[in-house]
DNA sequence: TCAAAACTAAGGGTATTCCCTTAATTTGAA
DNA sequence: TTCAAATTAAGGGAATACCCTTAGTTTTGA
């Protein structure tokens, strides 16, 4: 079984220098090579590659855009993005646009290969570098959220009354307590949590995780 | 440069069969081996161990909370999170928790020692299988959202500027409309995402990811 | 046991949201 | 070009949220 290659990147070097290491290479035929988002639309059709390298700064379409279209046309299609570095949040976009793996373009042969091996078998594959980085990022996230204001037990309660679309009346006969008394742990909600209002205790309860 | 390592499990076995992987390695010394996690408290402070190889499923006091509070009186410990198998919920919240790595009981050595090399140094240790699957799960979830009600341009707009806890007032002034269509934007925002009010819009655009 | 924190409640406004309807104008895709 | 979808806008009223203050009661931890 012979894997069909297509690359997409706007640099002639990455091109040629990723085709030449798969030449050799027996089971792995390139079948296309382009140079921007628009030409890897046009061809791929008649190319039809099983796993495509995708650069993600491309001049005319980026790199969301274009996997988006390909994956709603291709379905079949395996995209692996190619970073050259930083880009991160772009990373993360792509795989939430499924994208089946990312590599870094100093990558070896050896975990090329891999890469494409583990996209093919219907596994995402997830370069070590960028994948650790990724979770430090989130976790370095969710750690600088500051503490957890500490809300009291009827303000927890209440506040999950809010989040339940519910109005001050409904809440207080939740409840059992004065529709004032509600307002009131709304309003002391509203300043622990540095809200401007209903939508922001939402907003901020769910970043820190009160909910 | 010796590391020192203690472990924490309630099964023996698991135990000693680390306890031994480690013992004919150099620059490695197991220094402390805890059957619970009072033990782990209270013993951990004279052992000194850099490393502390933890079990999530522990009798007494589950790991999140341990690894907690272990980690607030010994700043520089490093933890690594042992899992039998299908805890990923756990690992996520451990994460979160500033644990440092985690790894499934049947590693060899070679990826033991890894990890204590990786974790050492400052970064997270994560391992292959474990990683793949809280991927594929986080992007299972995603995708699972149902399909995302499709916003208009203009509506997207509103969304956005109702989740910055602006009034329709200061909505109107930043997109330079009338108030009244700013409120039929929210109308129709609310229909579409089937919420009652502005604080359901917000749950349901953060949820769908919308935002 | 005793003070602090939490819970309760209300008055009295003002501001904002919610709801329904109708309709003119603009935009985008077939 | 043409028609549906999107954007704009308004009237008018009821409902709800927001804001500030004060204050009695209950719970709880030191």
């Amino acid at each position: 079984m012979i894997t069909k290659i297509a690359i997409t990147d706007d640099h002639i070097m990455v091109l040629k220098g990723i085709a030449s290491m798969l030449e050799n290479t027996e089971e792995i035929e390139v079948v296309g090579l382009y140079n921007n988002a628009n030409e890897t639309l046009e061809e791929i059709g008649k190319d039809k590659p099983d796993v495509l390298l995708l650069d993600i700064n491309l001049p005319d379409i980026n790199g969301i855009d274009l996997s988006k279209k390909l994956l709603k046309k291709h379905t079949d299609l395996k995209i692996i993005a190619l970073t050259s570095h930083d880009d991160i949040s772009f990373v993360k976009r792509m795989l939430k646009n499924g994208v089946h793996g990312y590599l870094l373009k100093n990558t070896d042969k050896l975990e090329l290969v891999e890469a494409l091996k583990t996209v093919l078998s219907g596994d995402l594959y997830l370069q070590k570098d960028i994948h650790k980085k990724m979770l430090m990022q989130s976790t370095k996230k969710k750690s600088d959220n500051g503490l957890k204001p500490n809300l009291t037990r009827r303000e927890q309660e209440v506040l999950v009354a809010i989040s339940e679309e519910l109005t001050t009346q409904e809440i207080s006969e939740k409840l059992f307590i004065s529709p004032k008394t509600v307002e009131t742990h709304r309003m002391n909600i509203m300043s622990k949590l540095g809200a401007k209002n209903s939508v922001g205790i939402i907003k901020i309860a769910i970043e820190k995780e009160l909910l």
